[in-house]
DNA sequence: GATGAATGAGTATTCATTCAT
DNA sequence: TATGAATGAATACTCATTCAT
């Protein structure tokens, strides 16, 4: 209370780092509640039981608290998404875990992603990777190239359009089935799933037809040899 | 009621109708070059070259103005995707056209997509479908309703999953491209329409195949029965 | 209904001035409901039942409009003030009359008295007497003048004094009825006659007492001066 | 808190204190210069020479600075009302004492008066009686009590017909004198004063009468008794 | 006279940001 | 570091008034 009292000097860094979460509690709180336009410095000050000014220790203005805010989802979320993926499983398993983890959560802070869309426009760019985003991406790649190099997935498959479909087809999910008021909905999550099993290695759906071909060719190449063997004989 | 006669009974309408236009594609302009937050009405007023007062002539308010510029939006991209459709056409055939046309104008005019999550938000509800949203997704909707009433399409398809991924996916992907600052990319386009081979009714492509393989496998081995019999002799 | 049928045109007058009655009644009500400010041209002109632009045929502006519904009111209030009081009667009876008759109004219309004051204010200058209002206290003057006149009341009385007890109680009362959410109260009008019999000729309530003590009290030293006398004689 | 040491504390809330006074003057001056719809919170604030926002931290809004300037005047008048009352003297002179003070600042601040109507429109109540009125009318009111206390006034007096009598006709006075740009006069007072004698306690005014009366029928009896002696002699 | 669409001046209020302490 | 009082720019919206028809 008083100016100086001993002890207290020592941990300065873990003072600032949970003054430094509080804030950054007190500001998404605010923005998911209000928005970013309904969110006031004042009353993310309040919140974090701070003076307004303080919130300028931290954080350069009100655009960049939010960056860091919603940086700071996505990177929960990325802790949450590897420990919910098992990679010791089949890659399409882990597909589906991270499906489920990455749905589950777009449903339930929903109102964070919507803040993600507010954070990107910076400067003058229109949109910006958030580099968390970016991170958080890296675990869906990850996944994936670890499927290439077990064999489980296509060399050729083209890691950008994976992403689309399954992150896009995600996002959708989340946002019409909030519309819906509807919860987690785990047949989505299996359709995705099944399409994505056209990046399967082929010894299974397709694969298997190729290879029935093959046989059929070399099947077919020794009954003409046999014919022609016969004919000729 | 007037000094003149008859004819001038429309003038007024019309010049109404124009001047809506005006303010619209002022609107529109204003909105997405500068941002909800960014447009100011007088800005708006100064492109439409009217008064201030007379934006609230035509829209109550700012949210308002916005809310029709976004359906605008949509409807003319309704309007533009029944042009793209070719019925007549097999269904893969016309969603691939859709695909195009959606990822093109997703791409182009992506600064109204982001103007639409802003015009959700209306009253105290945190998310709303815009009545012109709904009906360009019935586009979709018909064209995998006409492909199953043709027997092109799995009747047991669950059509809000086959949105989810058929827009999730190219919303996802006009992002990414827009980021990566690169155009149309037909390549994720045929990717989609691969994937959603999945709904149709097996007896082309794979199931084709399939059937195809069996028989020729039926005939194959009749063949070489033949053969070792012949063989045998 | 249309343009020109016959017998309608020669009644003009008639016509502007049922419009022009129609405007101050819609005019009245609006300002009364929403105050001075929150009455709108627009809403007066709809209650009205013309368009806007025919209020500023009929009156400059709003302040001028205002003006004359204060005026209209102030002219009503003399007109029933005159049949509320019987002039056959004697003055302090017509003064009871009068001041019924204007607290009952001022508790029944306070709205208008209340517009009253936002009327005043005209140009630069602070307070302006309405011409009506005038009109209105004459006839609380032409009582008093009348009282003089027949020797009911002093002929030295200050009217202007007279006036400020009479309208300023009564207005008072008004107001303090009104906030105390009481209506007419006729004790204290009683009140305020018993106050202004001190302006009454004395020869009736106390004055006369008092002239009629002092000749008695004259007569009655000369005759006790008389007796002083014929005692020491 | 601060680097500095005592004496220091009371620093701010004086500074504090001597703004809130600088923002009430500039207030008045505007409010009263321009009236209400006239003035405006920018040139308030240029006026009090701080930051327009600045006003807002001292008064919620424009009402309700106005309501503060409109108490203080009342509670400032109550103040020089104390100050102008000797409580040692004769109620009557009290009264009179205090009706010449309210006169006299009625008729200097009439424009305080006439905002006083506006700062009373409250929330959606047509009428609200401000705290600090209320407090100005307890001054009259004691006097009135302290007169029935003393046995000089009637105990049987309506307190709140007294009031409107006295009220009431000072501000029409004060009202009528503005009119005809005449400043204070002492006869409305006396007349006020006399008026209010109806008020007293019977042993003065009339009931002197009634006393010399009984004196004149005393020395009546006196008289004719002498008479009678003389004729029988 | 009547209309009502168009005008545009006018302002209270908010809130991110600063800076003296 | 921390404070929070002070700042002042920035803007949606209203509505009295006008005028072409």
């Amino acid at each position: 209370m008083s100016a100086s009292v001993s002890g207290k000097k020592n941990k300065p860094r873990e003072r600032v780092e949970a003054r430094e979460q509080t804030i950054l509690s007190a500001a998404t709180a605010v923005f998911t509640t209000s928005g970013v336009d309904g969110a006031t410095m004042a009353e993310i000050a309040r919140r974090a039981q701070i003076a307004e000014g303080t919130l300028y220790l931290y954080h350069k203005n009100k655009q960049d608290l939010l960056a860091v805010v919603v940086e700071r989802f996505w990177a929960d979320l990325t802790e949450g998404a590897l420990s919910a993926v098992n990679t010791e499983e089949p890659v399409m398993a882990q597909l589906q875990q991270l499906a489920a983890y990455h749905l589950t959560e777009l449903i339930n802070q929903s109102d964070l992603v919507g803040l993600t869309y507010r954070a990107r426009l910076r400067h003058g760019e229109p949109e910006y990777q958030l580099p968390k985003i970016r991170e958080y991406v890296r675990v869906f790649d990850r996944i994936v190239e670890r499927g290439i190099d077990r064999g489980e997935l296509k060399a050729d498959l083209v890691l950008w359009q994976c992403r689309d479909v399954f992150f896009g087809t995600l996002e959708h999910s989340a946002r019409t089935l909030r519309l819906r008021d509807a919860g987690f909905d785990a047949s989505i999550i299996q359709q995705l799933i099944n399409m994505l099993k056209i990046y399967q290695v082929e010894d299974q759906a397709t694969t298997a037809l190729t290879s029935d071909n093959e046989k059929i060719l070399a099947r077919l190449s020794s009954i003409e040899n046999q014919l022609a063997e016969i004919r000729s004989s």
